[in-house]
DNA sequence: TATGAATGAGCATTCATTCAT
DNA sequence: GATGAATGAATGCTCATTCAT
């Protein structure tokens, strides 16, 4: 917190900066997937090239940043849920919440369905979530509400296509909603009908 | 007359060709995703460059081709599925039998994740598999054995992260067929706790 | 040889570019020096920046081509002064041979100065010109004509003094060919006056 | 008046300031040559970029100096050795000075092999050390101890090649004193066995 | 005056597509 | 028809220099 405070003094702009870099590379990449291009991030934060690389060294590292980011964000959310006495319930509102924040993100989805580059090791905002997430699966497979055989991993797959809801053509608007709402369908303790296997 | 004379034998070769590179993209599209390039799939197939231009004028006319074979595989399936019975069981099998044909694909996954540009309109082989298991979906919700509010669209979703499970570091190998085994469960009649909206 | 054969004929049109794209190459680094772009050796080709890289997969590459080359017409010219009697004239026809060849290279210059990564290992020309007037310099330190101390490695360093020649501000036009009497006088035997040492 | 008061506090600072970044400058030069970056050289002085530029407004000109400083150096060393009786003693005195000075000094070395920009006039060192070094030759001349035909202007080309001897792969550590040696036994008046030329 | 964040022209390199052979 | 060499627009990234704080 000293330290902080130490670093602090000569950002005044700078983190300025930075935030407006952040703010166009999430809806530059949500909007044109990971295929846009680094001018146009700093066309989109009205700032130079040089800016943008100055805050994130590659273009890898301000996608990575993003999705740690939104990572870290639905982290933090589901944290506070754990103070939920219903786990499930707390578990249902931490995907939906997720759903909110990814879905229209092409960026977001084309990493979650090709890269695998982010492992929870690299990724601070994924591992927290894993490790919050998992508890409420925990306690919420305690409660008999959730099928046994789920994994923490398992959420990933589906927010992948959550992600790519919008790009596909769906005829109904929001359509990640109506996926959503399958898979916790089909992850509820009641749904089970066959064991899911690993390997 | 005389010119479909001259053409059928060149298309022996042409043919074979195409065959060739085809199953070459096939491979390259789905090792190295969407961003293989045309040299690399010439190569694969021991062809020039040219060759592969030939029979597609386009790098994207090939992975539509490449995907349409896809979801025309895929179609061909479950028409004979018409057949059976229950068809629920019929459309579970046809869903099991998709897997199998685009798990670790990444070409394949990422097309369907941000793509959207494949509509059925122009992807023939997508339009049949619609129609033909809209109408298993038909036959199965009047059995009462599937959920009354799903759509055929929604499939895609579901089929976007069997595409990304190989590329997403889970844990279990043929991850893909735990996210299957979750959706089929979601969409049994019995699993709705509540309805899926449209817009 | 046989090879070659073989090798040569998809490339009637492509070793006729190769050529141009080395002599553009030759004239512009030798004019520019290093600093000198990809995209003005194209044009000087009157090519696609593409061709050159096709033919040299890097700047590096290219230069280092340039320099092997130079270096591998001297290595040469030094093997067929082998057959002379008299070594010591022989080096010496050499040297300015070498002389001719790279004084106003200011490309050539820089890369014998600064670089140091071309060893004679990568560098075929330059191993085979070490070698030939390396053996130049043994018959000649036989004969008496040349001071023992001196080391085939030494004749870099003068070298380099020739190729800066040019961009210094010596009133003298052909500057280098001063330079070059002078080194050649201290290599004679005579010239000796204390020991060479090494470390 | 007030001016000059106010200026002379400053100036202490800026002197000191002035100061770290030549040091810097020579050191990071010397290592990386001519294309280290200025960021470098103000991280190197532990001061701000925009310092370095306060002192130096281009990187041209902070190289300028750091060659001109070189030359002074070297200057001064040959302003007294005018005192010595023996000439040409005092002329080889002068140049292993130069020599320990430039020796391993990649931004040296280049500039002097590529640049040709800095001509005695822009550059007071080397004025400096040409109408010193200059009057030790005429007496060494005089003496007859130094070919008739040499020229200051041949000193440049010389020390060329010490300051590259570094750089190149020569087996022997301290390459440039070979060289120098052989460069000295030939500017001998024993050694000439033909005129230089000059056009 | 010092600082270092911002700028943006500049450059090496890639790759889909064309076309002469 | 097949080939693969040629093309050149496009793109990530660098770094000298400027200027607000």
């Amino acid at each position: 917190m000293q330290q902080a405070a130490v670093e602090r003094p000569l950002r005044a702009d700078a983190r300025r900066n930075r935030e407006k870099v952040l703010a166009a590379a999430r809806r530059v990449f949500a909007e044109q997937g990971r295929e846009a291009q680094m001018d146009g991030v700093a066309r989109g934060a009205d700032v130079g090239v040089g800016t943008v690389y100055r805050h994130f060294p590659t273009k890898d590292a301000l996608l990575e940043a993003l999705t740690d980011e939104v990572f870290a964000e639905v982290a933090a959310f589901a944290r506070q849920s754990l103070d939920q006495p219903d786990a499930w319930e707390a578990f249902v509102s931490v995907l939906w919440f997720g759903g909110e924040k990814t879905s229209g993100d092409r960026a977001f989805a084309e990493i979650m369905a090709a890269a695998g580059e982010l492992s929870r090791r690299t990724c601070p905002g994924k591992e927290d979530l894993f490790v919050t997430a998992g508890e409420l699966m925990q306690r919420a497979k305690a409660d008999g509400r959730m099928r046994e055989d789920a994994m923490i991993d398992d959420i990933g797959l589906l927010m992948c296509g959550i992600g790519s809801a919008s790009a596909m053509d769906h005829p109904c608007p929001d359509a990640w909603r109506r996926h959503l709402g399958i898979v916790l369908d089909g992850l509820r303790a009641e749904a089970a009908t066959s064991a899911l296997h690993c390997g």
